[in-house]
DNA sequence: TTCTTATTTGGCAATTTAGCAAAATAATCA
DNA sequence: TGATTATTTTGCTAAATTGCCAAATAAGAA
């Protein structure tokens, strides 16, 4: 694998890890209603503020927000077109892992046809 | 937030985590043209063996792909039919970002101007 | 200027992850 | 059966991540 093609990989996985963490998955999908400041998404997820703080730092290297000052409060605003679908996409894979662990139990543990 | 909504997140978190390597992301995109075997995996990755087994694992236990054994050989097919869009969203976020990089090059670094 | 509010940063301990090497499995072949 | 090939598992160490606390910044109000 040449340099260029690592790059690639490199790249995509920077912005994979970053969406990788429930707290910044839950922020992402609050921002796609609309820009929030910093302490009501603290409020609505309930950790420290640094930690709230920290989290959209990690999502604002990898340029899924952007944050804007007015005053003492930051407003951070979402920059990822394509969240819907992106978010749908790991629905359906958990969806399906779901059905599949259905289907085994039903046909494979007693007790279980019922479900 | 209620135990369901962070479960929620938590398993979508589970999935992007597994998707969140280079080489993992190198390998679904290679599965994606078509199952293969570790060994061949292993071929155009360059890692040790069992650090590829290792990924392969992640990826299996998150749902994404799915080991089929052929006598001594095992062979691994995706089962992610978003694949492509998925990536698509990531290079998307990714292009911007360097749009935009350069864009502030040009205008706020002196001799940069020509990029 | 000093106080207050909103946010970020630095420090630190606990947990998780990555990757190699060696040992363990599994299936086929001689 | 013993040898061989393909793969997984285990053990280990180094590196990265997480989250809280406390300290540092920043902007506005008194």
């Amino acid at each position: 694998m040449d340099t260029m093609t690592q790059k690639k990989y490199e790249a995509r996985a920077a912005v994979m890890k970053a969406l990788a963490h429930p707290t910044r998955l839950y922020m992402v999908e609050e921002l796609q209603k609309g820009a929030q400041c910093v302490c009501k998404l603290q409020e609505l997820i309930g950790a420290d503020m640094s930690t709230v703080s920290k989290h959209l730092s990690v999502l604002k290297s990898a340029g899924l927000v952007y944050d804007k000052k007015e005053g003492t409060t930051v407003y951070y605003f979402l920059k990822m077109p394509c969240v819907s679908e992106f978010i749908s996409c790991v629905d359906t894979v958990i969806q399906r892992n779901a059905t599949e662990q259905l289907e085994v139990a039903r046909c494979c543990i007693k007790g279980a046809q019922q479900l």
